[in-house]
DNA sequence: CATATTACTTTGACAGACATAGTAATATGC
DNA sequence: GCATATTACTATGTCTGTCAAAGTAATATG
């Protein structure tokens, strides 16, 4: 139920999370909240003010733009949608991340081996 | 020079790092800051600030021990030891960070492939 | 003896994630 | 009709980890 990764794990990542989603259409906040779980395997759960706060951020970058849906008259939805930036944006930090792996991977689990069930080296 | 990995795609793994570097045998602040350094390639500096100020974090939790080197005359170096609690945590965070690798992985690179060279979809 | 390098420390600023609380509409059950 | 749950968005303030900046102090180098 409640996310499994630290929330340090993710900072940085919510805005390139949020523009991959957006990449395949555009959507509302409580969506996105839901999708974000449904991908993460409910192991995730990115809470809703840090959803809207990195909308406000993002839009104030014009990676994306807002709009109130038609459903005016009931339960009103403000949709957003990439921008231009928004993809270059999405395209820069998954590159970001896809090298900080590499490196982190290194600096993680490089070095020792895992000496947990040390069978090996017999002699 | 200055580091190409963005601070937020390091904020939570510094610790970690600092973890896996002592399970190799003691070592002291300055000597682990040039370790990341060469580690990473040149790509990712870890600041002194926040070194010295996760070394203060470690050793509040157990996680490390200090003492002061031989060369108390000169050059003083503060030597850090992990503990059995610290070789634990280092075991729960290499976890915690190959779950979210895939995770992060399935909701940064997931769902559209890149368009970048779309060439297909004729008619 | 000025400068660079090694080596550690402290203070304060900043940003992103989140807890909390609130608004408001629709749907559901009694 | 009314209480409750769910959907959906907003605003305020807190916390934590990273880092800039500045300082101390010793050794080495020219």
């Amino acid at each position: 139920m409640s996310p499994t990764i630290s929330t340090d794990l993710i900072r940085g990542h919510t805005t390139t999370i949020i523009l991959n989603i957006l990449r395949q259409g555009d959507s509302y906040g409580y969506e996105i909240y839901k999708k974000i779980l449904a991908l993460s395997g409910n192991q995730y759960e990115l809470k809703e003010a840090t959803l809207y706060t990195a909308f406000r951020r993002l839009e104030k970058e014009a990676c994306i733009e807002s709009y109130w849906g038609d459903e005016t008259q009931g339960g009103r939805r403000k949709y957003y949608r990439i921008t231009a930036k928004g993809k270059e944006r999405y395209q820069h930090s998954k590159r970001e991340w896809n090298f900080a792996k590499e490196i982190l991977d290194r600096l993680i689990q490089g070095g020792l081996e895992d000496e947990e069930g040390s069978k090996s080296t017999g002699s």
